[in-house]
RNA sequence: GGAGAGAUGGCAGAGUGGUCGAAUGCGGUAGUCUUGAAAACUAUUGACCUUCACGGGUCCGGGGGUUCGAAUCCCUCUCUCUCCGCCA
């Protein structure tokens, strides 16, 4: 939720910044202030009738004790008056607020000034490519036959236990899967980041406060009885664990890593993109959260960014950084790095990891506070990462390192599975 | 799931219809003292809305009600604790 006194004092600003996502705010903008004026003035109103309610009524506790309770008879009816004046004027306000949030809600993150103006996928920026492209055509398989014949992962039984995109980890498959949330794990807490365990379920204010809802209502998993959503990811339990707090800023930055199964609806989703372990309902990722100064943010992203970096480095993996554009950035974000791998079978790109900042965007909705120098609060700036999404990587280690004798494991993991085949 | 108790400021905890945004203690901050620290002492210390400012307003778990007036009375929801039941 991007913040009234922005939109107060730079109104223009944003609606050009808004522009470079190739929509048009203006109007919104412009009732979000229009209604944000009218509730201050009504607030201003309200806030004499009180007054004005409040006094009298300590005149008439004061009458009474005098006793003088004449006068006060008399003073009670102004009173009356007045308490349905303010019930009336009460609700007014009520309605007048409820049509600003519901609008403030509509307006998505405004972009860094570093990012480009665009539609979506096409007009994202490469920043760098790294890696070697392995030379497997023609012969390399894909990962999906890869599982099979190594018997690592079924998808037919998770189609049986539960449907699709739910798949099955066995033997080797399992053990890969493990030793990559463990070798993420680390990697993370030598960065500094402390390790967490969330909830797999939240409820609708820990949604609302990372902004899936109302936004992303459709793609979680919601079971009815309890009112609760499956996490779409780590980050929205790990970052709401800050929801309502005032920070100290000696704590800042505040570095979380965690891993968790996540859960998509993925409506809408079909073909090639969801064949094997590129799409699924189920998955495992090891994310990162930072709370941090609003100073130091984009210096932080930069840090997140070179960190995910040496992940894939240490899994020889090929890789290239992408800078979102506007159009294709998340509705929260004021900025975003995707990394994709390089499929040697599918000969294309799989995104791995998205590494943003989201500014005030989040602690505005979930009043994540700290106090500056002046004792006054101040929002937070949050930012989150991928280190990483599992089911591509997977893709792209079976795929990359296929050989003859089977799949190499990369050194770098071989303490964590503690075999260097899988044949 | 059944029965009971409770929810007050960063924490602990008083307050049962008016002068209570709320005693007191702890904690925090600043100062005095000290070579330094501790102790002691003094002062200060909630959030939010509104206003250029003075000021005004809201908040004692959430919502509703009674009353001229509610932290205090009533209804309701949520959560916590204790006991019983069930259970990894």
């Amino acid at each position: 939720m991007l913040e009234l006194t922005y939109l107060r004092n730079q109104g223009q600003e944003a609606v050009d910044a808004l522009a470079k996502r190739k929509i048009n705010a203006q109007d919104t903008v412009a009732s979000v202030l229009q209604l944000d004026e009218q509730r201050r003035n009504g607030q201003t109103e309200l806030d004499q009738l009180l007054s004005e309610a409040n006094q009298i009524s300590k005149e008439i506790g004061n009458l009474f004790k005098a006793g003088k309770a004449q006068e006060a008879q008399a003073l009670k009816q102004r009173s009356t008056e007045l308490k349905e004046i303010t019930k009336q004027k009460q609700a007014e306000q009520e309605v007048v607020k409820a049509a600003l949030e519901s609008k403030l809600v509509e307006l998505p993150n405004t972009p860094y000034h570093l990012v480009k103006e665009g539609a979506g996928e096409a007009d994202n920026e490469i920043v760098k490519t790294v890696g070697e492209i392995p030379k497997l055509e023609g012969v390399a398989k894909p990962h999906w036959e890869l599982t099979e014949q190594y018997d690592l992962i079924s998808f037919d039984l998770g189609v049986k236990i539960t449907g699709a995109g739910f798949p099955v980890y066995m033997g080797k498959g399992a053990g890969l899967q493990r030793a990559l949330i463990n070798f993420f794990l680390e990697e993370n807490q030598k960065q500094g980041y402390k390790e967490f365990i969330p909830p797999h379920f939240i409820n609708a204010a820990s949604g609302f406060g990372t902004g899936q809802l109302p936004d992303k209502e459709g793609q979680m998993y919601h079971m009815g009885e309890d009112d609760l959503y499956a996490i779409p990811t780590a980050e929205v339990p790990i970052t709401n664990l800050f929801r309502d707090e005032i920070v100290n800023r000696a704590d800042l930055p505040i570095q979380c890593t965690a891993y968790t199964p996540c859960f998509r609806r993925e409506a809408g989703s079909y073909g090639k993109d969801v064949r094997g372990l590129n799409r699924l309902h189920q998955f495992d990722k090891v994310e990162i959260v930072n709370v941090c100064h609003p100073d130091e943010s984009y210096a932080l992203l930069d840090k997140m960014v070179e960190h995910v970096e040496g992940l894939l480095q240490k899994l020889e993996l090929p890789y290239r950084i992408l800078r979102l554009c506007g159009g294709d950035m998340g509705f929260t974000s004021a900025m975003t790095y995707d990394f994709e791998v390089w499929s040697a079978a599918q000969e294309r790109w799989l995104e791995v990891s998205s590494v943003s900042n989201f500014e005030t965007f989040q602690s505005n909705r979930m009043k994540l506070r700290f106090r500056d120098e002046n004792n006054k609060t101040q929002l937070c700036h949050t930012l989150n990462g991928s280190a990483l999404a599992l089911p591509r990587i997977v893709a792209a280690l079976l795929e990359n390192h296929q050989t003859e004798k089977g799949i190499k494991i990369p050194s770098a993991l071989v303490p964590y599975t503690r075999f260097e085949w899988i044949d």
